[in-house]
DNA sequence: CTGGTTCATGTAAGCGCTTACATATCACTC
DNA sequence: GAGTGATATGTAAGCGCTTACATGAACCAG
């Protein structure tokens, strides 16, 4: 066990021996490592030939130590399946790249203990991004807020908790109001409203769209976001279990899934029935018809989170009220369009 | 710049303010949090309450140079876009997870410099596993394997550096077997064999089916693994610029892209032509013909990295030869199966 | 009692950096 | 040729932990 006496480990170079090599102090093996300070150009390059002789490389805690900042982002998502996450992610690094943070992931997914993990990351990182969804609960996240800045993505609004999310509600609305000018009369919304105000406020649009037009909204069909859960809810719709012209799925992964299901039932889409999802992903550009879905900003939506972590570590204070990033309908033909 | 002077900053509580609020040293309260030694009950009691009170998170920073390591992994993707990054990252996160490792994370696409990212990187983990394509070149990574253990994922076999991988030349050539035993005959190669060892691999597992059937292999196609590079390749084919039966693609958002655009001009696939391609992304399963490819243990391979990685750090000795873990062909219709 | 054990806790020495401050050098100026 | 500024470098004090070692208390055998 500890060091295996190993008489030359690898990385045994220090700021020391670099600074002996050079003959200089370690202050100024700092200093032009730091590229801050004005160094004689001659003990600059004395010192960075001993840097690559030793092959030196700086000590990340030691400097955070010195420091006091991590430099580092953490970002808490629920997991990677799926484009939505993976691009949400893209944006957050690199936005966080551009600010010179790292950025320490963690997928509760895959944990058992979350809450310990999240403990954990706030030992490490300077703030943390928080996806709504991600299953921890409120007073952890409060209890995070306590001690770093945090951001919560696509989540309940919190109290004094800076949010950012898409706007859900008025393209909702929007592409509901799309459908039902088809002429469809019975749209179903599929998806369950109460698992997280994503779904609840494109529930939200959908019932609006109805009030819109005078039109009664039918209840939503409670259903979790998995291509299972579709292939489960289409196969009730053929057994005659819901009446519906079009249906309205909380997420394409649901839509598309329903979708095939019901074509591979001999259903005709959009002719016998319209199905709308939501995100975008690619699989909705290459199935036949196209399925009319919303983008959303996602990988702005990531970056956005990075800016705002930075700029609550650099003490700004936190928004108000959480900052929304406009959405867009993407029209293709399984709503009914030509 | 700097701290703005924020008199009250959150994270003021350190050991030390535990310790005097405890009425105990920081030695116990080192102890209590790491669990390791005996502390009387009522202590750790005390302990425990303070730190509650305080709410007191430790310094990542200063354990890690207390204790000499960072208690944590880094990886270095391209990017994610697609399902096999994102695949490849939860398996890694996930083992990490188990191991009580940090990941950190790097996406070399968007950087601009990506080896400053990476030297960065390797300040801050214990070890790195690099996604052969992330375009790192060659010699940084022995850069880094000079100072950190270091497993390439799906790369170009370097001298002494861990390698990971899926296979691929069985199953191209198992593959590319199905493919011809379909009667199939003038079975074109699309993709750059260059580009990394995956595609060559597929490549030459290509040429081996014809090889073992007394055929030539055409020239392979040189195209880049996107979906604007296979339908640019579709034109071509379009126009009669090359002439092929069956086309082998070595990814799937190729032989989607190609396929889409063959069907768009009113080609029957796979009735005039086959196409299969390689990774069994989520689109495979719903385009229609179903597209036959091969699924990779994608996840396993990042866990499989995570824990090499963490072998290596303890101290196991680098593996001589890379470790390859079985795939698996998917058969559906787009090769023309019934 | 006394001396040896055992167990719980305290003391203090780092870990490898950054940086405020002190010092040394050199070039001018008067 | 002493005084004054720049400018380059060195000195040393932390940053907040872990942990080897020292200390003290409590207990027990003889």
């Amino acid at each position: 066990m500890g060091k295996p006496a190993s008489p030359e480990a690898k990385p045994g170079a220090t700021i020391y021996s670099v600074a002996e090599h050079a003959g200089v102090s370690i202050a100024t093996v700092s200093r032009v490592l730091q590229g801050a300070a004005v160094v004689a150009e001659a003990t600059r390059q004395k010192v960075l030939t001993a840097v690559d002789e030793l092959g030196y490389t700086p000590l990340g805690a030691a400097r955070s130590l010195a420091v006091r900042h991590h430099e580092a982002h953490g970002l808490v998502l629920p997991e990677l399946s799926g484009p939505y996450y993976a691009e949400l992610l893209m944006g957050f690094e690199a936005r966080a790249a551009e600010l010179d943070q790292s950025v320490v992931l963690v997928l509760t997914g895959s944990r058992t203990d979350m809450v310990a993990a999240v403990r954990q990351l706030a030992t490490r990182v300077d703030a943390i991004a928080v996806f709504g969804s991600a299953a921890i609960p409120a007073d952890v996240v409060r209890m995070l807020r306590a001690k770093k800045p945090v951001v919560v993505i696509a989540g309940e609004p919190h109290d004094g908790i800076e949010a950012v999310a898409a706007e859900n509600l008025g393209s909702a609305r929007e592409l509901a109001g799309h459908v039902l000018d088809h002429g469809r009369r019975r749209v179903l919304f599929v998806g369950d409203p109460d698992s997280g105000p994503d779904v609840r406020n494109r529930h939200a649009g959908y019932v609006a769209a109805h009030r819109d037009r005078g039109l009664d909204a039918a209840e939503p069909v409670r259903v979790a976001l998995s291509e299972a859960d579709g292939a489960a809810f289409a196969q009730r719709l053929l057994a005659g279990e819901h009446e519906a012209d079009a249906l309205m799925c909380a997420n394409d992964e649901l839509a598309l899934s329903i979708m095939t299901a019901l074509q591979d039932a001999g259903r005709d889409v959009p002719g016998d029935i319209a199905v709308v999802g939501w995100d975008d992903v690619m699989t909705s550009r290459y199935v036949r018809p196209g399925l009319t879905t919303v983008r959303q900003p996602v990988h702005e939506l990531g970056a956005l989170a990075a800016s705002r972590l930075h700029e609550l570590v650099s003490g700004e204070p936190p928004r108000e009220d959480a900052q929304t990033l406009p959405t867009q309908l993407v029209v293709r033909t399984s709503c009914g369009c030509a």
